[in-house]
DNA sequence: TCAATATACATCGGCTCCGAGGTTTAAAGA
DNA sequence: TCTTTAAACCTCGGAGCCGATGTATATTGA
């Protein structure tokens, strides 16, 4: 997805690739060489991007990337109807959401927060004593897992606060292109 | 970890340990049994726990599984000294911090948030336009991309305030220990 | 002039993990 | 009584990813 979402952009070749998708999610997990081409050729297999050799800048020939039309499908499609772990796991939702400008309908975007939202909703019950039942945050003897259950919370507010702030927006901007689609 | 660090509070059954760790790490990506009943069966093979059968509880008879002296050591090895992963990806880092009360030394606790906050301290750049000069969130025209930003600019600090905390509080407990043993 | 460095691409073995499928046991319901 | 459900455990094939290794090219600097 980031592949895709990056060349939806501009053009670039692989090595700027590796590093574009290295600042975002690789600020967490940096991405391998072996993870990186064999993976821009399964995409170049599937059509979704094209490749032509262009002298390097500074020393090798590159391979300038480019997306095409499958591949936009392919990455709206991506966007439209994430799967689960792209909701659930902070990592991969920040990936989506760097590239969720690519999908255009400000409705379908609003979907897309609308699930994390409701994820985020569910409250989180982390630890359970011998017996099963679960321990509540104050009970907790660990200062560390008092914090984490703090930082959990403080941290989905701040989301939720946003979402619902962004939600409200792309809702009211679909609204308007409903009215002005009614008036033409 | 997770096993091994559930493991350390009372001794539990394979599917309770499903459970456990599906609240903890896997509200974000639930743990297979196919990864799950392998690794208990390598950590029993690396003498990290060992295994009793007992007459379940309402169906099938469970393993019950208890961790060991090598067990408790290699826990706290890796709680002391985490691989890079488990400081920068939030996911793996909350799952140390489940555990980080196991390894029982304040110094060494702090040192283990030292290198959290270490992480945080350093900004995320993100994005960067056509000729590799980065974007400041400010001039990013996406909204998710500058959501994304101030989400992770907020957590950022939150976290980091909590941690400043929590290691002057460990230090202090450290302080106190050392003059302890000086004055006997 | 020649080595060292950085750019840029590629492959391969190995490891981890998942999901699908399967087994056994006991309770619950029809 | 018989089926269904849930608990509890296990295995295997495949997918994805990583790290090591290797190659070619241009610049830098010793």
């Amino acid at each position: 997805m980031a592949i895709l979402g990056f060349l939806r952009d501009f053009p670039l070749h692989g090595y700027d690739l590796k590093n574009r998708v290295a600042s975002l999610a690789g600020h967490v997990r940096p991405v391998a060489d072996g993870t990186l081409y064999p993976t821009i050729k399964k995409l170049e297999d599937a059509q979704c991007l094209t490749r032509r050799t262009a002298p390097g800048s500074v020393a090798a020939p590159r391979h300038m990337l480019e997306i095409t039309q499958t591949g936009t499908d392919q990455l709206r499609r991506w966007l439209r109807d994430p799967e689960p772990g792209f909701i659930t796991d902070d990592n991969k939702w920040y990936v989506l959401l760097a590239f969720l400008h690519h999908l255009e309908n400000p409705r379908e975007q609003a979907l897309v927060l609308a699930r994390r939202r409701e994820f985020l909703d569910q409250p989180a019950q982390l630890f359970f004593d011998a017996t099963g039942a679960p321990i509540p945050p104050e009970q907790l003897d660990s200062p560390f897992r008092k914090g984490l259950m703090q930082i959990h919370r403080s941290t989905n507010l701040t989301e939720i606060d946003w979402l619902d702030r962004q939600i409200a927006d792309l809702n009211r901007k679909a609204g308007y292109a409903v009215r002005q689609r009614g008036a033409s």
